[in-house]
DNA sequence: CGTCACACGTGAACC
DNA sequence: TGGTTCACGTGTGAC
């Protein structure tokens, strides 16, 4: 009785598993069909019990892909690290919420507060927030000091109709930053239709245009913050 | 919503402490017993592979516990709903977020603008991707360093008055020109304000806003055309 | 009765 | 070379 299920298990795992380990870690399998089991009711009493559990992981672990493209800062792909930097995220939008409210307070309350800008040498600080000194418990953006990794603020990848992706995004403005940024894009082989690069005020805001189908838009996002991530710090940061 | 207990009623039967503690469902057994089947004739088997199975298990639903939590609205508590609801979650705070962020700058420049809106309401997208499996030949490719040199099509510099020069330059598109135009501008260690480039039709042209004087002009000008030239082409100092 | 969601042990694959 | 991570099938309890 074991050895059909053998069977089968090796067929699944020669047949639809053969993924290599980077990129897609875990399989978005699909395309199971055709194997029916009609004898034993009593010794094949699964054989529906199997494939609606196999449905439940295959959904679970599309909703955890998809819970990975809405993170910008991904350390690494296992699930554990994965809720755990959406937790850390949703916490940090949490906060940052938070001061960016109290800051349009300040704001509103009617001090003009003009633009007093000194250029100094050193690296310009975005006009807005982040200004605040709290304490010193969320260190979610201050991240691991190789020689200046890019720090990515947003990343938003949209489907714009005509066969046409957007995809934007922020970082900080560091040193080699644009070119890092120019090179992941180049890495890519994407059919950019046109792109834009923007830097003000300590950001850099970058625009692209990209020839593709509706239904690569998540996969086109997971493969930038996977580049980004291995161009930041290719070996693996910690994990608890 | 009461249900709750009923749901996690069944996972402290197995898994030990007696938890009095609300909400602390999933088993989250801080308690280690590392005790397991005494009386296996086969020997090792696996004794230590069950172990940090199991364990990982439990991080992972640790994390996802504590992912429930710092979403507000939780609809059910299927793991997959979790995960589900964190991105919408997610979602909506980055949407927020960047309507805030707009409405600072606004407040800031003071110029009166008007806030798009953009109500999304997607209410369940499945974020199903890849239904075909497609064969990653191509895939993995190497970055094929093509050395296609940068043809300049024109260069523009101007000085605006305040300390400020324009450089302002066209080129074909080619690959890696973007890299090579962002490496040629931070290898000359300038005061870039703020620069911009954009891809169109096989053009891609550059702005960049550097603080300097007057009389600096020329030679930066000279500069850009020399690090360009000399990109193309190490060996010979180009013409200009 | 079936369905759903889960934890469990196990073999495999990757460092 | 283990240590980790994963998918898989199965048993179980709740609805």
């Amino acid at each position: 009785m074991e050895n059909i299920d053998e069977e089968y298990r090796h067929f699944l795992e020669n047949n639809v598993f053969p993924q290599n380990q980077e990129l897609n870690s875990w399989g978005l399998d699909e395309a199971f069909s055709g194997y029916y089991d009609s004898s034993s009711p009593d010794g094949a009493a699964s054989s529906k019990n199997i494939v609606s559990e196999r449905n439940r992981r295959k959904k679970l672990n599309e909703r955890l892909f998809a819970l990975r493209a809405v993170v910008p800062n991904i350390s690494k792909m296992d699930k554990a690290s994965i809720v755990k930097d959406a937790i850390e995220y949703i916490e940090h939008l949490q906060e940052q919420q938070k001061n960016i409210e109290a800051e349009i307070m300040e704001l509103e309350s009617g001090m003009p507060n003009s633009i007093n800008q000194n250029y100094d040498f050193d690296q310009e600080l975005p006009v807005l927030l982040r200004s605040k000194k709290k304490r010193p418990d969320q260190l979610y953006d201050s991240v691991t000091s190789t020689n200046s990794p890019i720090e990515l603020l947003e990343l938003r990848v949209t489907y714009m109709g005509e066969n046409t992706i957007v995809v934007s995004m922020t970082c900080s403005k560091r040193t080699d930053t644009m070119v890092k940024l120019c090179e992941v894009f180049e890495s890519l082989n994407l059919k950019i239709i046109t792109a834009n690069i923007t830097c003000f005020s300590g950001k850099l805001l970058k625009t692209v245009f990209i020839q593709a189908k509706k239904e690569d838009k998540d996969l086109l996002q997971i493969k930038i913050q996977t580049a980004i991530a291995a161009l930041n710090d290719p070996l693996s940061p910690m994990s608890i």
